[in-house]
DNA sequence: TTTAAATCAATTGTGCACAATTAAATTTTG
DNA sequence: CAAAATTTAATTGTGCACAATTGATTTAAA
Protein backbone atom coordinates (compact mmCIF):
# COMPACT_ATOMS: atom_id res chain seq x y z
CA UNK A 1 0.00 0.00 0.00
CA UNK A 2 3.19 2.17 0.24
CA UNK A 3 3.10 5.45 -2.71
CA UNK A 4 4.80 5.16 -5.33
CA UNK A 5 8.25 6.55 -4.57
CA UNK A 6 8.30 5.30 -1.01
CA UNK A 7 11.22 3.40 -1.44
CA UNK A 8 13.16 5.94 -2.35
CA UNK A 9 12.84 8.37 0.53
CA UNK A 10 16.03 8.78 2.81
CA UNK A 11 14.53 7.53 5.68
CA UNK A 12 13.56 4.06 4.30
CA UNK A 13 17.49 3.36 3.45
CA UNK A 14 19.34 1.30 5.29
CA UNK A 15 22.76 1.90 3.07
CA UNK A 16 22.36 5.13 4.18
CA UNK A 17 22.52 5.14 7.96
CA UNK A 18 25.33 2.68 7.44
CA UNK A 19 27.53 4.86 5.49
CA UNK A 20 26.87 7.92 7.80
CA UNK A 21 27.67 5.88 10.49
CA UNK A 22 30.69 4.74 9.46
CA UNK A 23 32.17 7.68 8.33
CA UNK A 24 30.72 9.33 11.81
CA UNK A 25 32.34 6.29 14.17
CA UNK A 26 35.83 7.00 12.08
CA UNK A 27 35.51 10.91 12.93
CA UNK A 28 35.65 10.37 16.39
CA UNK A 29 38.86 7.51 15.64
CA UNK A 30 40.72 10.86 14.21
CA UNK A 31 41.72 12.64 17.67
CA UNK A 32 43.09 9.33 19.24
CA UNK A 33 44.67 8.33 15.86
CA UNK A 34 46.06 11.78 15.09
CA UNK A 35 48.53 10.91 18.29
CA UNK A 36 49.60 7.70 16.76
CA UNK A 37 50.23 9.71 13.50
CA UNK A 38 47.53 7.03 11.70
CA UNK A 39 44.47 7.33 9.45
CA UNK A 40 41.48 4.94 9.99
CA UNK A 41 42.97 2.70 6.97
CA UNK A 42 45.85 2.59 8.34
CA UNK A 43 45.24 1.75 11.51
CA UNK A 44 42.87 -0.98 9.85
CA UNK A 45 46.36 -2.63 8.05
CA UNK A 46 48.26 -2.26 11.05
CA UNK A 47 45.93 -4.27 12.93
CA UNK A 48 46.01 -6.82 10.54
CA UNK A 49 50.08 -6.70 10.83
CA UNK A 50 50.13 -7.14 14.38
CA UNK A 51 48.24 -10.20 14.47
CA UNK A 52 49.71 -11.67 11.26
CA UNK A 53 53.49 -9.71 11.30
CA UNK A 54 53.76 -10.71 7.42
CA UNK A 55 50.67 -11.59 4.55
CA UNK A 56 50.56 -10.61 1.31
CA UNK A 57 48.85 -7.36 -0.42
CA UNK A 58 46.10 -10.12 -1.79
CA UNK A 59 45.68 -11.31 1.45
CA UNK A 60 45.75 -7.99 3.06
CA UNK A 61 43.04 -7.00 0.73
CA UNK A 62 41.11 -10.08 1.30
CA UNK A 63 41.14 -9.13 5.03
CA UNK A 64 39.93 -5.32 4.80
CA UNK A 65 38.12 -5.81 1.32
CA UNK A 66 40.03 -3.38 0.03
CA UNK A 67 41.84 -3.73 -3.76
CA UNK A 68 45.37 -2.84 -4.95
CA UNK A 69 44.77 0.08 -6.38
CA UNK A 70 44.29 1.33 -2.46
CA UNK A 71 46.83 -0.44 -0.73
CA UNK A 72 49.99 -0.24 -2.98
CA UNK A 73 50.06 3.81 -2.13
CA UNK A 74 48.99 3.22 1.18
CA UNK A 75 51.67 0.43 1.75
CA UNK A 76 54.29 3.05 0.33
CA UNK A 77 53.73 5.42 3.00
CA UNK A 78 53.36 3.30 5.41
CA UNK A 79 56.66 1.82 4.56
CA UNK A 80 58.30 5.37 3.98
CA UNK A 81 57.01 5.92 8.04
CA UNK A 82 59.22 2.57 9.06
CA UNK A 83 56.03 0.95 9.91
CA UNK A 84 56.16 -2.10 7.72
CA UNK A 85 58.20 -3.60 4.95
CA UNK A 86 57.43 -4.89 1.54
CA UNK A 87 59.19 -7.19 -0.54
CA UNK A 88 58.58 -9.56 -3.93
CA UNK A 89 58.07 -13.22 -2.36
CA UNK A 90 60.57 -15.82 -3.84
CA UNK A 91 58.32 -18.30 -4.47
CA UNK A 92 56.49 -16.41 -6.30
CA UNK A 93 57.34 -12.97 -7.78
CA UNK A 94 54.08 -11.83 -8.25
CA UNK A 95 53.08 -11.57 -5.04
CA UNK A 96 54.49 -8.83 -2.63
CA UNK A 97 54.80 -9.89 1.44
CA UNK A 98 54.08 -6.85 3.39
CA UNK A 99 56.19 -7.56 7.02
CA UNK A 100 55.13 -5.52 9.92
CA UNK A 101 59.17 -3.91 11.39
CA UNK A 102 60.03 -3.57 14.96
CA UNK A 103 58.75 -0.23 14.83
CA UNK A 104 55.37 -1.15 13.98
CA UNK A 105 55.36 -3.79 16.27
CA UNK A 106 56.01 -1.12 19.13
CA UNK A 107 53.38 1.41 18.07
CA UNK A 108 50.92 -1.28 19.04
CA UNK A 109 51.84 -0.39 22.85
CA UNK A 110 50.40 3.04 22.11
CA UNK A 111 47.33 1.82 20.17
CA UNK A 112 46.35 -0.70 23.07
CA UNK A 113 44.20 2.08 24.92
CA UNK A 114 42.62 3.16 21.94
CA UNK A 115 39.61 0.45 21.67
CA UNK A 116 38.57 1.38 25.39
CA UNK A 117 38.43 5.16 24.19
CA UNK A 118 36.52 4.94 21.61
CA UNK A 119 33.91 2.18 23.53
CA UNK A 120 33.19 5.31 25.78
CA UNK A 121 32.15 7.52 23.18
CA UNK A 122 29.00 5.67 21.96
CA UNK A 123 26.00 4.39 24.22
CA UNK A 124 25.42 1.03 22.28
CA UNK A 125 24.30 -1.57 24.85
CA UNK A 126 26.29 -4.94 24.55
CA UNK A 127 23.23 -6.68 23.33
CA UNK A 128 22.61 -4.40 20.89
CA UNK A 129 26.37 -4.19 19.69
CA UNK A 130 26.19 -8.18 18.89
CA UNK A 131 23.48 -8.14 17.40
CA UNK A 132 24.85 -5.16 14.87
CA UNK A 133 28.28 -7.39 14.88
CA UNK A 134 26.07 -10.74 13.82
CA UNK A 135 24.34 -8.17 10.82
CA UNK A 136 27.07 -7.03 9.79
CA UNK A 137 29.26 -10.02 9.24
CA UNK A 138 26.04 -11.69 7.81
CA UNK A 139 25.76 -8.87 5.20
CA UNK A 140 29.64 -8.89 4.15
CA UNK A 141 29.49 -12.52 3.96
CA UNK A 142 26.51 -12.56 1.52
CA UNK A 143 28.39 -10.08 -0.78
CA UNK A 144 31.89 -11.77 -0.72
CA UNK A 145 30.18 -15.61 -1.11
CA UNK A 146 28.50 -13.96 -4.66
CA UNK A 147 31.61 -12.93 -5.68
CA UNK A 148 32.82 -16.56 -5.43
CA UNK A 149 32.94 -17.14 -9.55
CA UNK A 150 34.24 -14.36 -10.64
CA UNK B 1 40.83 -12.04 31.31
CA UNK B 2 41.35 -10.49 28.04
CA UNK B 3 45.23 -10.35 26.68
CA UNK B 4 46.65 -7.37 26.56
CA UNK B 5 45.96 -6.58 22.83
CA UNK B 6 42.62 -8.94 22.61
CA UNK B 7 41.03 -5.83 21.45
CA UNK B 8 42.76 -4.67 19.09
CA UNK B 9 41.97 -7.34 17.09
CA UNK B 10 40.03 -6.41 13.44
CA UNK B 11 37.48 -9.53 14.54
CA UNK B 12 36.88 -7.75 17.77
CA UNK B 13 36.10 -4.19 16.24
CA UNK B 14 32.71 -2.82 15.57
CA UNK B 15 33.57 0.06 13.33
CA UNK B 16 35.56 -2.07 10.38
CA UNK B 17 32.83 -4.74 9.31
CA UNK B 18 30.07 -1.12 9.56
CA UNK B 19 32.80 0.48 6.88
CA UNK B 20 33.65 -2.65 5.14
CA UNK B 21 29.40 -2.98 4.58
CA UNK B 22 28.95 0.41 4.00
CA UNK B 23 31.53 0.12 1.16
CA UNK B 24 30.43 -3.02 -0.11
CA UNK B 25 26.80 -2.47 -0.08
CA UNK B 26 27.51 0.96 -2.23
CA UNK B 27 29.31 -1.04 -4.75
CA UNK B 28 25.90 -3.16 -5.43
CA UNK B 29 24.23 0.18 -5.79
CA UNK B 30 26.99 0.77 -8.82
CA UNK B 31 25.38 -0.79 -11.92
CA UNK B 32 22.03 0.22 -11.57
CA UNK B 33 23.28 4.07 -10.66
CA UNK B 34 25.41 3.58 -13.60
CA UNK B 35 22.23 3.28 -15.83
CA UNK B 36 20.96 6.64 -14.21
CA UNK B 37 24.67 8.10 -14.37
CA UNK B 38 24.59 8.88 -10.69
CA UNK B 39 27.43 7.95 -8.25
CA UNK B 40 26.41 7.08 -4.71
CA UNK B 41 26.29 10.16 -3.33
CA UNK B 42 24.98 11.69 -6.20
CA UNK B 43 21.91 9.53 -5.46
CA UNK B 44 21.63 10.38 -2.30
CA UNK B 45 21.38 14.03 -2.96
CA UNK B 46 18.52 13.05 -5.33
CA UNK B 47 16.86 11.34 -3.16
CA UNK B 48 16.58 14.24 -0.85
CA UNK B 49 15.45 16.61 -3.40
CA UNK B 50 12.91 14.09 -4.83
CA UNK B 51 11.32 14.69 -1.16
CA UNK B 52 12.11 18.23 -0.64
CA UNK B 53 12.34 19.91 -4.04
CA UNK B 54 14.77 22.83 -2.55
CA UNK B 55 16.78 23.59 0.63
CA UNK B 56 20.06 24.86 1.50
CA UNK B 57 23.44 23.37 1.28
CA UNK B 58 23.69 23.97 5.24
CA UNK B 59 20.24 21.55 5.55
CA UNK B 60 21.53 19.41 2.84
CA UNK B 61 24.34 18.42 4.86
CA UNK B 62 22.35 18.12 8.13
CA UNK B 63 20.23 15.46 6.06
CA UNK B 64 23.77 13.65 4.86
CA UNK B 65 26.29 14.65 7.24
CA UNK B 66 28.16 15.81 4.53
CA UNK B 67 29.89 19.22 4.48
CA UNK B 68 30.46 21.97 2.22
CA UNK B 69 34.10 20.98 1.05
CA UNK B 70 32.25 17.91 -0.50
CA UNK B 71 28.66 19.15 -1.18
CA UNK B 72 30.08 22.18 -3.31
CA UNK B 73 31.80 20.16 -6.33
CA UNK B 74 29.21 17.70 -6.37
CA UNK B 75 26.52 19.86 -6.68
CA UNK B 76 28.54 21.92 -9.61
CA UNK B 77 28.75 18.59 -11.13
CA UNK B 78 24.94 17.91 -10.74
CA UNK B 79 23.69 21.29 -11.99
CA UNK B 80 26.30 21.10 -14.79
CA UNK B 81 24.15 17.81 -15.62
CA UNK B 82 20.88 19.84 -15.31
CA UNK B 83 19.58 17.76 -12.69
CA UNK B 84 19.43 21.14 -9.98
CA UNK B 85 20.29 24.48 -9.57
CA UNK B 86 21.67 26.74 -6.82
CA UNK B 87 21.39 30.28 -6.37
CA UNK B 88 21.58 32.64 -3.28
CA UNK B 89 18.71 32.81 -0.98
CA UNK B 90 16.97 36.84 -1.21
CA UNK B 91 16.91 36.76 2.34
CA UNK B 92 20.13 35.51 3.64
CA UNK B 93 22.97 35.96 0.79
CA UNK B 94 25.03 33.33 2.58
CA UNK B 95 22.48 30.98 2.02
CA UNK B 96 22.82 28.71 -1.28
CA UNK B 97 19.56 27.50 -2.45
CA UNK B 98 19.62 23.90 -3.91
CA UNK B 99 16.51 23.26 -6.39
CA UNK B 100 15.44 20.15 -8.11
CA UNK B 101 14.69 21.08 -11.83
CA UNK B 102 12.28 19.10 -14.09
CA UNK B 103 14.82 17.07 -15.25
CA UNK B 104 15.88 16.22 -11.77
CA UNK B 105 12.33 15.42 -10.90
CA UNK B 106 11.83 13.00 -14.21
CA UNK B 107 14.87 10.67 -12.93
CA UNK B 108 13.04 9.63 -10.37
CA UNK B 109 10.96 7.34 -12.35
CA UNK B 110 14.03 5.73 -13.35
CA UNK B 111 15.31 5.27 -10.26
CA UNK B 112 12.31 4.00 -8.34
CA UNK B 113 12.96 0.59 -9.07
CA UNK B 114 16.38 -0.02 -7.35
CA UNK B 115 15.44 -0.12 -3.77
CA UNK B 116 13.43 -3.20 -4.92
CA UNK B 117 16.80 -4.67 -6.99
CA UNK B 118 18.86 -3.71 -4.31
CA UNK B 119 16.53 -5.43 -1.87
CA UNK B 120 17.31 -8.74 -3.39
CA UNK B 121 21.04 -8.70 -3.29
CA UNK B 122 20.98 -9.24 0.57
CA UNK B 123 19.99 -11.89 2.82
CA UNK B 124 18.48 -9.76 5.16
CA UNK B 125 15.37 -10.57 7.48
CA UNK B 126 12.51 -8.03 8.09
CA UNK B 127 13.94 -8.40 12.04
CA UNK B 128 17.22 -8.18 11.35
CA UNK B 129 16.73 -4.84 9.04
CA UNK B 130 14.93 -3.30 11.27
CA UNK B 131 17.10 -3.89 14.63
CA UNK B 132 20.37 -2.47 12.24
CA UNK B 133 18.06 0.41 11.23
CA UNK B 134 17.22 0.88 14.88
CA UNK B 135 20.68 0.64 16.15
CA UNK B 136 22.88 2.59 13.70
CA UNK B 137 20.17 5.39 13.86
CA UNK B 138 20.89 5.52 17.92
CA UNK B 139 24.49 5.58 17.11
CA UNK B 140 23.99 8.46 14.43
CA UNK B 141 22.19 9.75 17.43
CA UNK B 142 25.08 9.62 19.85
CA UNK B 143 27.52 11.20 17.70
CA UNK B 144 25.17 13.89 17.10
CA UNK B 145 23.87 15.03 19.84
CA UNK B 146 27.50 15.06 21.19
CA UNK B 147 28.09 17.95 18.74
CA UNK B 148 25.11 20.03 19.99
CA UNK B 149 27.39 22.67 21.86
CA UNK B 150 29.91 23.66 18.94
C1' DT C 1 56.18 -27.65 -24.32
C1' DT C 2 54.80 -23.65 -26.58
C1' DT C 3 50.64 -21.05 -26.31
C1' DA C 4 46.80 -19.39 -23.82
C1' DA C 5 44.64 -18.15 -19.56
C1' DA C 6 44.94 -16.63 -14.97
C1' DT C 7 46.97 -14.14 -11.13
C1' DC C 8 49.04 -10.36 -8.86
C1' DA C 9 50.64 -5.64 -7.95
C1' DA C 10 51.09 -1.32 -9.90
C1' DT C 11 49.30 2.50 -12.48
C1' DT C 12 45.91 5.84 -14.17
C1' DG C 13 41.99 8.58 -13.75
C1' DT C 14 37.75 9.91 -11.37
C1' DG C 15 35.08 10.98 -7.33
C1' DC C 16 34.33 11.60 -2.99
C1' DA C 17 35.38 12.93 2.35
C1' DC C 18 37.08 16.09 5.39
C1' DA C 19 40.14 19.34 8.07
C1' DA C 20 41.45 23.91 7.85
C1' DT C 21 41.16 28.34 6.00
C1' DT C 22 39.00 32.23 3.66
C1' DA C 23 35.60 35.63 2.53
C1' DA C 24 31.15 37.47 2.50
C1' DA C 25 26.92 38.28 4.91
C1' DT C 26 24.32 38.49 9.09
C1' DT C 27 23.54 38.76 13.96
C1' DT C 28 24.83 40.06 18.45
C1' DT C 29 27.05 43.20 21.76
C1' DG C 30 28.74 47.08 23.92
C1' DC D 1 24.87 52.50 15.53
C1' DA D 2 29.72 50.30 15.15
C1' DA D 3 32.68 46.54 16.31
C1' DA D 4 32.93 41.81 17.33
C1' DA D 5 31.24 37.31 16.92
C1' DT D 6 28.78 34.02 14.23
C1' DT D 7 27.14 31.77 10.20
C1' DT D 8 27.47 30.12 5.57
C1' DA D 9 29.63 28.42 1.26
C1' DA D 10 33.68 28.13 -1.18
C1' DT D 11 38.49 26.91 -1.51
C1' DT D 12 42.71 24.31 -0.68
C1' DG D 13 45.21 20.32 0.26
C1' DT D 14 45.48 15.49 1.75
C1' DG D 15 43.99 10.76 1.70
C1' DC D 16 41.49 7.29 0.51
C1' DA D 17 38.28 4.06 -2.74
C1' DC D 18 37.69 1.92 -6.86
C1' DA D 19 37.11 0.83 -11.92
C1' DA D 20 39.90 -0.15 -15.64
C1' DT D 21 44.19 -1.08 -17.66
C1' DT D 22 48.99 -2.64 -17.83
C1' DG D 23 52.86 -5.63 -17.31
C1' DA D 24 55.23 -9.25 -15.18
C1' DT D 25 54.86 -13.88 -13.57
C1' DT D 26 52.83 -18.28 -13.05
C1' DT D 27 49.73 -22.01 -14.22
C1' DA D 28 46.95 -24.66 -17.37
C1' DA D 29 45.81 -26.43 -21.86
C1' DA D 30 46.57 -28.04 -26.42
Amino acid sequence: MSPKYENLKIKNQICFPLYACSREIIKQYKPFLDEIDLTYTQYLVMMVLWERQALTVKELGNCLYLDSGTLTPLLKKMESKGLLSRKRSEKDERSLIVSVTEAGMQLRERAADIPEKMASCTNLDPQDAAALYRILYQLLDCFTSSEENE
